[in-house]
DNA sequence: TCTGGGGTCCTAGGACCC
DNA sequence: TCTGGGGTCCTAGGACCC
């Protein structure tokens, strides 16, 4: 059986923590640049707001019913699932985080020694008493399965937080219940689909045959098909690192400007470089793109990307941002109002594995190395971007993004640790 | 005025090889 | 009349996830 664990309405309970007063009140996070709605509680979805909304769109309701506003603080609610996840580890020896707010535990083996409603019912109150996060729990033979479950046991009390599936008769009502939109693996175009087919349930689409299945959908619909049968077959447990790494924002303003921009890609090449550094691996390609507005139908449209290779995987924060710099002069065109840019690093392979070229353009390459491992223990110790490239800019650049809502970094920085006052 | 960021997997088809 | 057979690698784009 497997367990997925998903933290509520998470970024909202992690702000709800430091704000305990917000208990019961409407409260929404907002996408970066305070953009659109991308988290809110229960009692923000009550009063008609969306996940998605731009926030703009329903300042009235967020006035009327004076809606607490959170800027997203990606650094937060990092730090607190790391909590919430090493509360699971010590329950359980196989865990595997699908997301910042949600983890699959396998529970093998464990129903010898517990009965595993009761097991993860405690593991649940523990993490509530721990950290002050409420989850919810499914617990089911597959992950599909599991994921459905845990929104049962989000949306009816009844089941004190934890929803198992693990007969046949839970299974077939749990099916016919639930949203066919919903169900994991199945996105709006699949649902669209199995609507023309004449499929409305999950329960509709898990009784028909494996021929039919196999006829209408290729491997992801056959797997979704699999599951809701009770049938594992998707594996998550060997992804060990990411392929690719990427860093981009749409702008607080636009900016047409080259110097503006070079400040930008900049900004992110050494973002990608040190999230490079931090799990050991180095990059063989980098991508620069650039954006105009997308939503402004009045202004000139622009759009390109280009990506160039390295001869040797590098993370070397000079390197990367010296190649994204030469491709972003070679897309850049002026007169245009830029909205957004980023970069991706990608061909990832681990820095104890790098083969040498004869013909390497860097020469001196350990002590370059040992000069990003001498900057990146100073910002370790004096905090991010002590020391950082001159291209990168002051933070007082236009496409900085907006937050003017943003909660301090109580977990992470001591001079924004929570006071209380007694 | 204003509209997120960061990922994964799969497949088809092009280009190429012998 | 008649135009092979068996591969690999790469990339773009679709679909999906949170």
């Amino acid at each position: 059986m497997w367990a997925l664990i998903d933290c509520n309405s998470f970024f909202c309970s992690v702000e709800k923590v430091f704000h305990p007063g917000l208990e019961g009140q409407p409260v929404c996070v907002l996408s970066n640049n305070d953009g659109c709605i991308v988290a809110l509680t229960p009692e923000a979805k009550a009063i008609g707001l969306h996940r998605g909304d731009p926030i703009f769109k329903v300042k009235d309701i967020v006035d009327r019913y004076k809606v607490e506003v959170f800027s997203t603080n990606m650094y937060l609610y990092a730090a607190m699932s790391k909590r919430v996840n090493s509360i699971m580890r010590k329950a359980v020896m196989h865990v595997e985080q699908n997301s910042i707010d949600e983890s699959f535990l396998d529970l093998k083996g464990y129903e010898r020694t517990y009965p595993l409603e009761e097991f993860m019912r405690e593991l649940a109150e523990r993490i509530r008493l721990y950290t002050d996060i409420p989850v919810s729990v499914g617990v089911a033979p597959s992950k599909t399965l599991a994921k459905m479950g845990s929104k049962f046991a989000k949306k009816y009390r009844g089941y004190r937080g934890v929803c198992m599936i693990d007969t046949e008769e839970k299974r077939r009502k749990a099916l016919e219940l639930f949203d066919l939109s919903d169900v994991w693996g199945i996105g709006s175009r699949t649902f669209e689909k199995l609507h023309y087919l004449g499929i409305d349930s999950p329960l509709q689409f898990a009784d028909k045959s494996e021929s039919w299945v196999r006829a209408h959908f290729h491997k992801p619909g056959h797997q979704t098909w699999l599951e809701l049968n009770g049938i594992p077959c998707i594996d998550t447990s060997e992804i060990i690192q990411n392929k690719n790494i990427c860093t981009s924002r749409s702008f607080g303003e636009m900016v047409s400007d080259l110097p503006s921009l070079k400040a930008s890609i900049a900004t992110f090449a050494s973002s990608c470089a040190n999230k490079l550094r931090g799990q050991n691996t180095g990059a063989q390609a980098v991508t620069v793109f650039l954006m105009s507005n997308r939503f402004r139908e009045d202004l000139e449209q622009y759009g390109n990307s280009v990506t160039t290779t390295f001869v040797v995987p590098t993370s070397d924060t000079l390197e990367i941002t010296n190649a994204a710099l030469r491709i972003l002069e070679h897309i850049y065109k002026p007169g245009i109002l830029y909205k957004k840019s980023g970069v991706i690093v990608s061909q990832i392979v681990s820095m104890n594995q790098i083969q040498g070229d004869l013909f390497d353009s860097i020469p001196n390459r350990p002590q370059r190395q040992q000069l990003m491992k001498t900057i990146d223990a100073l910002n370790h110790r004096y905090g991010l971007k002590t020391i950082q490239l001159g291209v990168e800019g002051d933070s007082q650049q236009p496409w900085k993004v907006k937050c003017e809502h943003r909660s301090p970094n109580y977990l992470t920085d001591l001079n924004e640790i929570l006071t209380v006052r007694c």
